[in-house]
DNA sequence: CGCTTAAGTAGTCACTGTCAACAATGTAGT
DNA sequence: ACTACATTGTTGACAGTGACTACTTAAGCG
């Protein structure tokens, strides 16, 4: 190209800049498009460069998705109450801050979880899925260690507390929850349900 | 069909022909790739020819998903029990039989909430989206009157429930619940949390 | 300074969705 | 009956995509 002295011909940190790139056409979501070509235009590079740095698009794919657990596992734990005094106080900001990152981040989130789990990506995808997952297991074992929580099979306990948030914030993706109309109803009333179902009964 | 001595210039009824080739090529379910050029392929006409039918790949695909929410009332209609005793024994089989249909689909029940519900297309899919949540609600409803099911907001208790069972449905479908690992604890598990939180505590 | 090698480029290929022009078929009007 | 027309399917073309290869350039090393 002619004349671009401010951006040196090998760009430095390619990598990182096609991450970053990816990641702000994923926050604008302009109905799920993804084409290399694009992200390598908006990044002022050809559009093979991405090639030296990621041997095909899954891999970018799989990578943004990886650093969107990392991103929700780190919203999850900062919204994580200090001293919660009942298992309410302790799920609802967590499970608030899970929604929100939802919905405000469909495209990354949709992502996440519709990446091909047959590849060997998915391996490592599935290990930081696990590792939000993590933090609801944990939850769970405290609370059956203090009693607050019934003593049943963890696994079970945590696939339904994952699902039922899971599940809701994808109907909120999908704009089924019409959440102007309803307002938090369906996640008050999921977390009811949920904590009194899995809470102790003397509680 | 019988037998097409020499496949005539007018195909019928290419609408339909074109629909179930498109819904065997998504229960064939090889990776989620879906190109119309292909579905003319099998239905053996040309590249184009879907067009007379469909203004493009979205109207087919809108299509295809409506077809899919309509076999899943049908499923969950047919899944009700007559006389349930107890509100676990008539959720029960209606959840096993959605779980069912979303792991045995899988493709379908993704396209199914994948469909963009920005567009005008999304308006009548919502309308059939949402004949599948009136099935929960009228239990919801019906429950609540017999006093088996706590009186509190049917909207928030039906997304809670809808919201799990079809988060549980998405992560069996990502392979995030390991169901030969846990098997149908999770199910169970989801259930449980749900009736007990959503059933009258006298119960 | 000359060399190797990583980083970026241009260009190709097969494929897709879509559109326009054309041909075959069925239908209606006189 | 026999022609005008509308419907339906075909062909061919276009731009855009992901993947790939051969080429060119810059950077770092001896």
């Amino acid at each position: 190209m002619q004349d671009t002295p401010s951006r040196p011909y090998h760009h430095g940190d390619l990598r990182r800049a096609v991450i970053e790139t990816a990641l702000d056409m994923l926050a604008e979501e302009k109905g799920w498009q993804f084409t290399l070509r694009e992200v390598a235009r908006r990044a002022g590079v050809s559009h093979a460069a991405p090639y030296k740095h990621f041997p095909d698009k899954a891999a970018l794919l799989a990578e943004l998705a990886m650093i969107g657990f990392d991103r929700l596992r780190d919203a999850l734990s900062a919204a994580k109450p200090e001293a919660p005094k009942t298992l309410r106080d302790e799920i609802t900001p967590i499970a608030r801050a899970y929604l929100a990152f939802g919905t405000e981040n469909p495209a990354l989130y949709r992502l996440m979880f519709s990446a091909e789990e047959g590849k060997a990506v998915g391996m490592h995808l599935n290990e930081r899925a696990l590792a939000v997952f993590d933090i609801l297991r944990e939850i769970l074992r405290l609370g059956q260690a203090a009693g607050s929580i019934r003593k049943r099979p963890i696994e079970g306990q945590a696939a339904a507390g994952w699902g039922l948030i899971h599940g809701l914030t994808m109907l909120a993706i999908d704009g089924l929850l019409v959440p102007e109309k309803v307002g938090s109803a369906p996640l008050d009333a999921a977390l009811s349900a949920l904590v009194e179902g899995l809470g102790s009964p003397a509680t």
